[in-house]
RNA sequence: GCGGGUAUCGUCUAGCGGCUAAGACAUCGGUUUGUGGUACCGAGAAUCUGGGUUCGAUUCCCAGUACUCGCC
């Protein structure tokens, strides 16, 4: 399922084989939560370099409903979208809506137990209950060419006792995931004769060096439960709860514990990152896909991603690509992001200083948007509020992206 | 031409003797990490002009000007 073609110290270059298709690694995934990339149609991200999109459990079964769509024929014909789909468990939905709803509501509406969680649609109110089996059971409902265990998320700061707690119940969530996953599999071969879904496990622990190691050690205890079936083991190993409100440095930690206790045979996923200097590092720190809304969403409030013009650092390739160091990546992360310290940089197209700028956001970027509109326009579409400027940044940000993961593949 | 009404941030409105003049939208910055973000945070920005009454006027009085309604 995963081919690893070379590594360099710790940066690997692969080929992930799903049931819909191949897709080359490290990869980022656009996110498309109910069924559409906000702005993008499918071919708008076929042009932009995307392999895979992301879908959403939670939303999709809440509306139209998992059902629904396997009666469409399953998300890609109901999206029109026939490469591979990564579907996100809704763990992530327990933690981000809950903190929302408690926020608004002075109550997450979130009640966690060992079952499962139940919790309200933030549209209605009504209440729905979510267990391990029920997150497989609609991802495979959906389609789904990758699979993530339903997991609980802890939001930053959260004690060492609770961290402790919270990954031994996605420990025993994950085992119930991985049997229920391959029961249903194997209950029903002819549906999955040519090829089945791929089941990550999501390592969790926090900022904890012992808990996030414990927490791989545990998942990676549950390759060896012998249930008769053809698979043993996690297809996948996902890297989760980071980027919850936590400073920055603890990312970098976390990737230092676990990725070595990670399979060196199987994809490895940083969940909901991030950051072009982020996903850069942990593409050399040894991670594979990533998926996270700043293109997009960022992108719709008017921040645009460049490659810098000009850097201290010798460019060894064309289109304006510039290698990326450590020390460009440090400075970065300790925010100081105006200077010449960095690979990249932003701008907010709704800043005046566009107002008659008529060149594109970035000459070096092959997009749509850049070959075609200059950055006064763009300012203007975003200060008159047109829809098209929503698809144009989205396009711009997100061929960025992918053009980021092209490069560090090369590099 | 005659009579009435109204004049407060860019716009629409609040305040009606104690001004440090309030709000919304707009403007100008910023924020956003497994997306119900068209969101969120912050900043700048005004009493039509000239007199009068009063300790003190955005407020009350007079005139001017502008806008507006009605009647000729």
């Amino acid at each position: 399922m995963f081919e690893l073609l070379s590594q360099k110290n710790n940066k690997r270059v692969g080929l992930l084989k799903t049931k819909s298709g191949v897709i080359k690694t490290p990869f980022f995934m656009p996110i498309a939560t109910k069924g559409a990339v906000k702005n993008m149609t499918p071919e708008d991200l076929r042009e932009i370099g995307a392999q895979i999109v992301l879908g959403n459990t939670y939303h999709l079964w809440l509306r139209p409903g998992d059902e629904l769509i396997s009666r469409a024929g399953g998300l890609h014909k109901f999206m029109n979208w026939n490469g591979p789909i990564l579907t996100d468990s809704g763990g992530y939905q327990v933690f981000s809506l809950g903190a929302r709803a408690k926020d608004k509501y002075g109550s997450s509406g979130v009640v966690l137990s060992e079952r499962g969680v139940e919790f309200a649609d933030p549209v209605n109110g009504s209440r729905h209950f979510m267990s391990p089996e029920k997150s497989i059971e609609i991802q495979l409902n959906l389609g789904s060419d990758m699979i993530m265990v339903l997991d609980e998320c802890p939001p930053y700061p959260a004690s060492h006792e609770y961290t402790k707690k919270s990954l031994e119940l996605t420990t025993r969530w994950a085992a119930r995931c991985f049997e229920y996953f391959h029961k249903r599999i194997a209950e029903n071969p002819e549906k999955y004769a040519n090829g089945r879904p791929l089941l990550f496990c999501i390592v969790q622990g926090g900022i904890y060096e012992d808990l996030r190691k414990e927490s791989a050690r545990q998942l990676g205890a549950i390759d060896f439960v012998s249930l008769g079936g053809p698979s043993s083991g996690w297809d996948g190993w996902a890297i989760g709860g980071v980027a919850v409100g936590e400073p920055r440095k603890h990312l970098y930690e976390i990737l230092d514990w676990v990725v070595p206790l990670l399979p060196k045979d199987k994809p490895r996923y940083l969940m909901g990152l991030g950051k072009p200097e982020e996903l850069a590092k942990a593409v050399e720190a040894g991670m594979d896909m990533f998926d996270c809304v700043i293109p997009t969403r960022e992108g719709r409030h008017g921040r645009l991603f460049c490659w810098r013009k000009t850097s201290n650092f010798q460019p060894c390739l064309p289109a304006g690509r510039f290698p990326i160091s450590n020390d460009q990546m440090s400075n970065k992360e300790k925010g100081n992001t105006s200077t010449d310290d960095c690979f990249y940089e932003t701008i907010n197209i709704s800043n005046n200083q566009f107002t008659e700028d008529f060149t594109a956001v970035d000459e070096n970027c092959d997009c749509y948007t850049c070959r075609n509109y200059t950055k006064a326009y763009l300012h203007h579409l975003l200060r008159t509020n047109e829809p098209l400027f929503l698809k144009l940044a989205s396009v711009h940000n997100l061929r960025f992206y992918h053009e980021l993961m092209e490069f560090l593949e090369e590099t």
